[in-house]
DNA sequence: AAGTGGTCTAGACCACTAT
DNA sequence: TAGTGGTCTAGACCACTTT
């Protein structure tokens, strides 16, 4: 095959070679040096070219691979991809960046009451009917514009002091750091959109009959029992959740 | 420190050292052996306890790390992480999966012309106002219930015959390949709710003034250039996106 | 000074694919 | 048989933290 590998690393640079090389192949092929399903150069080839050893082409062969970028098949070789929209993910991290600005971020306690289970809910947290919950409304508004309402049902637990300590949390970490002190194991969660009703919009300060963002979640602790069932709503214009998909050549 | 360790690795397994001691150490993590802001044993202990070489145990770190499961500070060990909301991470291949079912997934395509660009389509996809561009309206249904309406502004090509090729895609994937012979490197996908239209509503079949989730696209070539913009819209009931956080005993 | 994670080497052996 | 990716070893050296 032609040479077409060029570039080197720097042994003296504060970044670790596999970074450097994983860097050099990635922006080839964001180039279109090597384009989809071009054959990237054998790991021993790359050995050779950039003097490093199999594992360290091994660590950046892995990497690209991880990135979505290069799919290894055993025995033939290395290929480049071509994108895929099923490998966009979508980072809650956009939430968690609200909190960042600690001064322009507020987080209000609407509501929070010791109720009784009604048959849904028992049925999602695995509890019996009219059996305690705590049951927590939350707005969360940036610069003074609403833009997340929360409402959440807890599992009681007596021992737990629950409303003051909420008072202070400042961090959608914090938000449930107080739910059940044995600590959350996991959870999950779903993403759908919703048409907020007249008292909801009225609170998000959205026209009525507006759409919105509703994420629901419901968390486990380490017994695998459920914890924490609740959703969130964000008018449609107030928050974006982007993707990037695909090589960049950053 | 009291010794936690157990587990063995059966060299004789088709599974990898690797794969079967990140799965030992996860599970213990899951099971509240070690629980969050606990401290992993060092590498070395791990390697001494499991008998497998440095690198072994590094690679399975470096798993666990990419996982969010734990974090290691360099010179003072490595530490179980709790949970965070901004990991969670949604993929699209919810959408993917609708398309492995061929028999029951069928795409219409409702209308493929040239048209000339507007000024925010002229804007978006780099283009002089009135340049031609070529519109498509796709119609993606499952079972009969139609689940996505796609409307899509692409690049116009007088070299690339367009609208034949599209007719039979049955993949995702397939809808965008055609777009541009050079082939796509990249793009970004946003997603928000929004309200459908009297008209989307009734494509979809779905009731007047119903919240639907909008995945918005562009694509770009080789050269960095737009190829393609549009949108997808589906009915906030009909396809749900889901997330798992934290660790799972699988 | 001792312990920890982080990078890297120069090989070995295996499984798979092509010819 | 030769070439490819996949796993693994048994060290080395470095940077950082703790005592």
């Amino acid at each position: 095959m032609e040479n077409r590998l060029y570039g080197t690393i720097d042994r003296k640079s504060y970044e670790p070679a596999y970074v450097q090389l994983s860097n050099i192949l990635r922006q080839q092929i964001a180039s279109g040096v090597y384009r989809p399903d071009d054959k990237l150069p054998s790991e021993a080839e790359l050995c050779r070219h950039f003097e490093v050893s199999p594992m360290t082409v091994r660590r950046v062969i892995n990497i690209l691979s991880d990135q979505g970028i290069v799919s290894t098949i055993q025995g033939r070789g290395t290929y480049v991809k071509s994108f895929e929209l099923g490998n966009a993910s979508f980072q809650l991290d956009t939430l968690q960046q609200l909190f960042k600005n600690e001064k322009e971020t507020t987080l209000k306690i609407l509501e929070a009451r010791i109720a009784s289970a009604d048959a849904s809910i028992a049925d999602l947290l695995k509890l019996k009917e009219n059996d305690r919950v705590v049951f927590i409304r939350r707005l969360i508004s940036n610069k003074n514009e609403p833009i997340l309402y929360h409402r959440e049902y807890l599992i009681y637990d007596p021992n737990r002091p629950l409303i003051e300590a909420e008072m202070e949390v400042t961090s959608l970490q914090g938000i449930f750091s107080g739910s059940g002190k044995s600590g959350l194991k996991c959870g999950e969660i779903s993403i759908s959109a919703t048409l907020l009703t007249d008292t909801d919009a009225k609170l998000l300060s959205a026209l009525p009959l507006s759409a919105a963002i509703r994420l629901e979640h419901i968390f486990y602790d380490f017994n695998n029992l459920p914890v924490s069932w609740g959703w969130f709503l964000c008018p449609g214009d107030r928050l974006e959740f982007k993707a990037k998909i695909g090589v960049t050549d950053q």
